[in-house]
RNA sequence: GCCCCCUUAGCUCAGUAGGAUAGAGCACAGGUUUCCUAAACCUGGGGCCGCAAGUUCGAAUCUUGCAGGGGGCACCA
């Protein structure tokens, strides 16, 4: 663990002594940066900037100069950094380092709440003029106790300030069960709303259930086929039917359930049958999100949206808005308007929806609801129609923005390193219940979070059940667990540990300690990141690195030892350490458990 | 043919809107347990960041071209 950075408190408090490096001249800070790491836009900074680093050179006026903080590569480097004098040097035309001089003995000689002295142990010109600042033990130490006091509050920053958004995932059709990638896709979503709620936005979770189209059909005739074979009599099977061994189970369970009995024409006991089937595979979905810890707010059916004439209003929108034409007999919506590649049919020749249409009157109905923003999560097989739903949120009057469409890329299951052969059209595939079963919610939760979503992702089944080092879910959640431990001793030898008792200085930390500080304090700003770029694995990916530094650490040192001192600044770090695992543990949707 | 994504260590992948000497896990080799949990720890070798130009103080990161892999281009869903 090369980079050791500090907390998004600590840049706001760097943050403020640069701005006050120029308080003299109007500046004010702008805008936070959007993303990662935090720059600050100082286009308002413009004027103290040339008054104070300018006034030798006389020359014009910078533009848009934005300060960048980050992280330095060597711990050596200090706990921040910032290039800005690099940045300036060709707009002021002095040497980096030069302006960094100017820089640091201006911030050195601010009147700060802290004394500058007391903030930073050192603050010193690297390389091409990369300015390190170091903070002191003492400020570090009492942003520990800030999230010892205020845990959640200090950890996850509300930037969502109640905004409504809404996560659309799975959504698989009602007509098998869930396979391996709506796992991926449940994973994603779950974490994804967890983290976006825990950032202070009102997340609504929904399914969007796909009980009116050709693939509800499909199963139906799939099952009656089956239905009609398993009493002799020789029936067609649907050429694209499904053919999984689950819908022969149909197919009996139908029979079973008795209500063929009263003699039937085939076209009642077709529709029987299908409705039969697709509410019997919608229940086991269920169950199996249910088991996997994924809960939806809504369900939306697609059933119901043409009961609820949402479509045809939706037509009627598009229409009065003028994106609806008639073509070679079909009806059109002009998706090109936005930048598709082409118009899309949404009434076909023959009367008949497409696929699409029911979809613009569900997004629709979406932003009816008032959402600030929408996320879609979809298999990356459906990558191809994005821009015409982004067309339906332009044509509507949004910009296509305002949907968010994260692509899931598929799932690659190993065993004992080698591919286990999936073939959709034999009906053979690798169901989430079986991986689940065999491996653990947690562990394929988990798993599922190791990666970014947008790329492919190999998961082995013998990896992901080994208890072992080699198993990166059990390694956090054993991080956790060694905790709990250490305060169930504390606990039988009486140690009388109370955070606020203890003496924040930071004289009785080491080295090593410093350091799992400094990477606490960076959760903050790495769960702010995550956030905004909606990327919960940033998440998995701090864990692993957070329990990589405890485990040494636990080896190396006795927390508990006869000095009571240092014991309880120790245990002190232990509750820190275990809130911040418990805090990322629980936006993934994995359990962070007191015994292993 | 057109469009999108990917290419970083033997393998699987990170790389924080361009920064300092490119990281982790696994695998491989060797070692650690009278101990708050060995589901752990320590030591070691590992790289033309696909290739080539460009942009600039500075590129794995941005642009363009090329090669390889995946996906998409329906009045299918």
């Amino acid at each position: 663990m090369k980079h050791i950075s500090s907390s998004l408190c600590i840049k706001t408090t760097l943050i403020k002594a640069l701005k006050r490096t120029c308080s003299s001249c109007h500046y004010r800070i702008t805008d936070l940066h959007k993303i990662a790491k935090i720059k600050l836009n100082l286009t308002a900074m413009e004027k103290a900037l040339r008054e104070i680093l300018l006034k030798a050179v006389g020359s014009q006026q910078p533009e848009a100069v934005q300060i960048e903080i980050e992280t330095p590569k060597e711990e050596s480097f200090g706990d921040l950094s910032t290039p800005i004098a690099m940045s300036l040097s060709k707009i002021l035309k002095k040497p980096p380092r030069k302006i960094a001089e100017d820089i640091v003995n201006a911030v050195q000689s601010l009147e700060l709440e802290v004394k500058s002295s007391e903030l930073f142990e050192k603050i010193d010109i690297a390389g091409p003029g990369f300015i390190n600042f170091t903070f002191t033990k003492v400020f570090l130490c009492k942003e520990l106790k800030e999230l010892l006091e205020k845990h959640d509050d200090f950890l996850a920053e509300n930037i969502g300030k109640g905004k409504k958004v809404q996560i659309e995932f799975v959504s698989a059709n009602p007509t098998g069960p869930l396979h391996l990638g709506h796992g991926r896709g449940a994973a994603l979503g779950a974490a994804l709303s967890n983290l976006l709620n825990e950032a202070g936005y009102n997340v609504e979770k929904e399914f969007y259930i796909n009980d009116a189209g050709r693939q509800v059909k499909l199963l139906g005739m799939s099952v009656f086929a089956k239905y009609k074979q398993s009493q002799g009599i020789d029936y067609p099977f649907p050429d694209d039917g499904y053919r999984g061994e689950y819908i022969k189970d149909l197919s009996e369970d139908f029979r079973v359930q008795g209500s063929e009995l009263q003699v039937k024409d085939d076209d009642t006991l077709l529709k029987e049958i299908t409705d039969f089937s697709y509410k019997k595979m919608l229940a086991e979905i269920k169950k199996d999100l249910e088991d996997f810890g994924v809960l939806f707010d809504t369900w939306q059916s697609e059933i119901e949206l043409y009961k609820s004439n949402a479509v045809q209003q939706a037509i009627d929108d598009l229409k009065a808005r003028g994106y609806i034409f008639e073509e070679d007999g079909a009806t059109w919506f002009k998706s090109t308007a936005f930048g598709d590649d082409k118009d899309r049919v949404i009434i076909k020749k023959d009367g008949d929806y497409t696929y699409f249409t029911p979809d613009i009157a569900y997004h629709r109905k979406k932003i009816l609801k008032g959402f600030d923003e929408l996320i879609d999560i979809w298999g990356a097989d459906h990558h191809g129609y994005v821009p015409r739903m982004q067309a339906v949120i332009q044509a509507l009057g949004y910009p296509k923005e305002h949907l968010r469409v994260l692509l899931v890329q598929m799932v690659t299951l190993l065993r004992g390193g080698k591919p286990v052969q999936m073939s959709k059209r034999a009906g053979e595939f690798i169901t989430l219940r079986e991986v689940m079963d065999e491996i653990g919610a947690d562990t394929t939760k988990f798993l599922f979070l190791t990666r970014r979503s947008d790329s492919h992702l190999e998961v082995d089944i013998e990896v992901a059940k080994a208890q072992s080092s080699e198993n990166p879910v059990y390694y956090v959640q054993y991080a956790h667990a060694r905790i709990n431990s250490i305060f169930e001793k504390a606990r039988q030898e009486a140690i009388g540990y109370r955070q606020e008792a203890i003496d924040f200085n930071g004289d009785l930390f080491n080295d090593e300690e410093m350091r799992i500080v400094k990477k606490l304090l960076l959760y903050p700003a790495m769960f702010r990141n995550a956030a905004l770029a909606h990327e919960p694995h940033r998440i998995t990916f701090y864990l692993q690195e957070l329990a990589g530094m405890f485990h040494p650490y636990y080896h190396k040192h006795k927390v508990i030892s006869e000095d009571t001192e240092v014991t309880k600044a120790r245990l002190a770090l232990c509750e820190a350490i275990s809130i911040v695992l418990k805090h990322g543990l629980k936006i993934l949707g994995v359990k962070a458990p007191e015994k292993m």
